[in-house]
DNA sequence: AGCACGCCGACT
DNA sequence: GTCGGCGTGCTC
């Protein structure tokens, strides 16, 4: 037999299939990873297809060196998937494949793991060997006992109490049997499984009815913070269940959330295996295979989630629909919620997005009746929604404050505090001080490789670059005109932590934000602090904002409300209207009413009145209008091509070839271009590269033409000067 | 991706 | 004269 075979390079010159014999590798089949010879090298590979003939010349046709796995570690429907990668994401096969398998696997770098039992050999009766051996062998005497007694015991445990040579000693007479069994490295032991089932509202039920029951593939389900979206979701997941099938449960980022892990282990205990990137490779390998051989039939985690290697799927949820996570920021730009719309229908399975703050392209899809719109308006706790105070910051620096606070954002933390309650400050921007800024000739550190300013880390006397993780020692002068006056540019978490310190000298600060949260599960752990009122005050990035539920806290501090408003990107309206939404539920969600102080330099603009106010569908109205009008997504598709090498004249060079051809391009199609322009990158130096861009925005939908834009990109890519195609970037830099 | 092959600048 | 730069081509 011969084997198709895609080998894991991700190259657009061996993005094909590549044939190889079948003879002597044992059974192999569709799915398979298998090693094989490619050129003078060996590689890691996937088998496509499997077929009789090979119409490549026989003497050329090499053998398969090794199948890796007894099962095929992509299945018919992973491969059809793949597949979809390849033509919506514009990669090659080998870069779409590796999204199903845990990076770990690849290149052998995790095994499976076995546990070394001993027990006593069949037949070996303990009081006749024992009374056989030497008056001195207490140890092994000591051992014989102990194993008739107990039975099996774990071969660790056992050297550490008898010894190890007493068990050799026994093992090489033939007395003992030793065994291996495959252990699942399970993560999150120490997590509590409580939380029970609930009887559903009334609402709650209908919704869980009308997603089941309605001939659409996706529903969207719209429902305010706190209004038990949670509990439909589970409620769903244990219908699949029961009805025989898998489910895929999305959250933004598993390690956010441990009280989602709690409801789902306690659910669904060991049927749940969980993925993403805080498990060791261990575990994350242990929880693949779990899904893989069907020990385990619910797949949770973050954006990658949805690439879990189950089958027969019920069920696929993305709960926080519209967060920024769920589309990847490096190639392969997939969109979760389209590759996971594709996989319900090959699985013909139900998609439910949920989410207090829908994105505009979910939004108009539900009012449009692509999408079954179900919706939940009622908080739980019938609480209602705490009072967002907007304080004008521009005042406060007119009154000659300086802090990051203002003064009623003091007040408000003061009593609260006093009251014996929590706070979240909310600010995204970690490290000290955004900027450093020489006083004499006002020269702003930058990074050596990319064109942005450093980020002050006064934790490690660090200037960082956060786009390409250079890091620097922090300057005593300046590195322009050497004077030794340095000042501060804008506040970081670490800087806010400081100067609350200064403030309230006996609260207790816990701060959360990249850094602090380096170590294994070091999210789960600051965030367990914090809600076991090991500490007052929360400081953090976005990353607090996310679905937390902390029922002592009482008031939320969002210190710069508007500082992803200004970005020009069309998407930062609509991704400040959610962040505040999110970061005001964290205020209030128990028995005590919530205060929610949002600091801004612009109250008057409309996207914070309306996020004050909890105006969604003002807000939607208002967006979409202007999206329409402006020819932007989900009316226009954005299409960027990047141009980026060391050599800043070849890359401008390609540039302007990519720009003319597509010029070319776009006077044939004139009514499908709705904008054409050729410029530098926002971001001029990445990483030590130039960049330039071709950008355009095309009436939406138009496959075919994307396809002839790719093919004009790829043809200009080369080694030296990079060029690659992105679709609806989620940021423009 | 790697690695070999092959054609032009500064060195023992 | 060659050593070695990295542009180009090949891998079943």
């Amino acid at each position: 037999m011969y084997a198709e075979v895609i080998v894991d390079i991700s190259h657009g010159d061996v993005d094909r299939i590549f044939e190889y014999s079948t003879d002597g590798c044992g059974e192999v089949f569709v799915g398979s990873r298998v090693t094989v010879p490619f050129g003078r090298y060996t590689v890691e590979g996937i088998v496509m297809r499997l077929k009789e003939s090979s119409e490549y010349p026989p003497e050329k046709i090499k053998k398969i060196i090794k199948v890796l796995e007894e099962t095929p570690a992509l299945t018919e429907e992973t491969l059809k998937l793949a597949d979809y990668i390849v033509k919506s994401c514009y990669v090659t096969r080998a870069a779409a494949l590796r999204l199903f398998l845990p990076a770990e696997m690849r290149k052998g770098k995790v095994r499976e793991q076995f546990k070394k039992y001993v027990a006593l050999a069949d037949g070996v009766n303990a009081d006749e060997v024992a009374s056989s051996l030497k008056k001195s062998a207490v140890r092994q005497k000591d051992l014989l006992m102990f194993l008739s007694e107990n039975g099996r015991a774990e071969l660790a445990r056992v050297n550490e109490t008898f010894g190890a040579s007493a068990v050799k000693g026994l093992n090489v007479k033939g007395y003992l049997e030793i065994t291996e069994e495959k252990v699942f490295r399970a993560p999150y032991k120490t997590l509590d499984a409580f939380g029970k089932k609930v009887q559903l509202t009334v609402k709650q039920q209908r919704a869980v009815e009308s997603i089941e029951n309605t001939d659409k593939t996706v529903s969207l389900v719209y429902g305010v913070t706190g209004s038990g979206k949670t509990e439909v979701y589970l409620e769903l997941i244990e219908r699949a269940i029961k009805r025989g099938k898998t489910a895929i449960m999305l959250v933004p980022e598993i390690s956010l959330t441990p009280q989602m892990l709690r409801q789902l282990r306690s659910r669904f205990g060991e049927t749940a295996a969980i993925l993403h990137s805080g498990l060791s490779m261990g575990e994350r390998f242990d929880e693949w295979w779990r899904l893989r051989t069907g020990e385990a039939k619910i797949a949770i985690g973050a954006r990658s989630a949805v690439f879990a290697p189950l089958e027969n799927v019920g069920i696929i949820i993305i709960d926080e629909e519209h967060d920024g996570s769920y589309s990847s920021e490096s190639s392969p730009r997939y969109v979760t919620g389209n590759v996971a719309e594709y996989r319900a229908e090959l699985n013909g399975a139900k998609l439910v997005l949920g989410s207090a703050t829908p994105s505009v392209e979910s939004f108009l899809k539900a009012k449009d009746g692509v999408y079954n719109l179900v919706e939940l308006p009622d908080r739980i706790n019938k609480k209602p929604l705490p009072v967002v105070d907007v304080v004008d910051m521009r005042k406060e620096i007119r009154r000659g404050n300086n802090s990051p606070f203002s003064s009623a954002l003091k007040e408000e933390i003061e009593y609260c505090l006093k009251d014996g309650n929590q706070a979240i400050i909310f600010l995204n921007q970690r490290g000290y001080s955004k900027t450093v800024i020489c006083t004499e000739c006002g020269h702003v550190q930058k990074c050596d490789s990319c064109d942005v300013a450093l980020t002050y880390h006064k934790e490690d006397e660090s200037l960082l670059c956060h786009y390409c993780g250079a890091k620097y020692k922090m300057i005593t002068a300046c590195t322009e005109c050497g004077s030794p006056f340095i000042r501060y540019g804008g506040f970081g978490t670490e800087r806010v932590v400081a100067e609350l310190k200064k403030l309230f000298p006996e609260a207790r600060i816990l701060r959360m934000d990249r850094d602090t949260t380096q170590t294994k599960e070091g999210h789960f752990k600051i965030l367990s602090e914090f809600s076991e009122g090991k500490a007052d005050i929360l400081v953090g990035t976005q990353m607090i904002a996310k679905g937390h539920d902390f029922p002592s806290v009482t008031l939320v501090g969002i210190l710069d409300a508007d500082m992803s408003l200004h970005f020009s990107d069309f998407r930062s309206g609509e991704r400040t209207f959610q962040l505040l939404t999110q970061v005001a539920g964290r205020s209030g969600r128990a028995e005590k009413a919530g205060t929610v102080v949002l600091q801004t330099y612009s109250p008057e603009h409309p996207v914070l009145l309306r996020a004050i106010n909890y105006d969604y569908n003002g807000f939607f109205e208002h967006e979409i209008s202007v999206r329409k009008a402006t020819g932007f997504p989900p009316y226009a598709d954005i299409v960027r091509i990047l141009v980026s090498g060391a050599d800043s004249e070849a890359a401008l060079g390609v540039t302007k070839s990519v720009y003319e051809e597509l010029g070319a391009l776009r006077a044939e199609r004139k009514d499908d271009f709705l904008f054409f322009g050729c410029m530098k990158a926002p971001l001029k130096k990445l990483q030590g590269k130039f960049r330039y861009q071709v950008l355009m925005r095309i009436t939406s939908g138009k496959g075919e033409l994307k396809d002839r834009i790719f093919a004009v990109s790829d043809k200009y890519n080369s080694r030296t000067v990079s060029v690659y195609m992105e679709i609806n970037p989620n940021n423009l830099t």
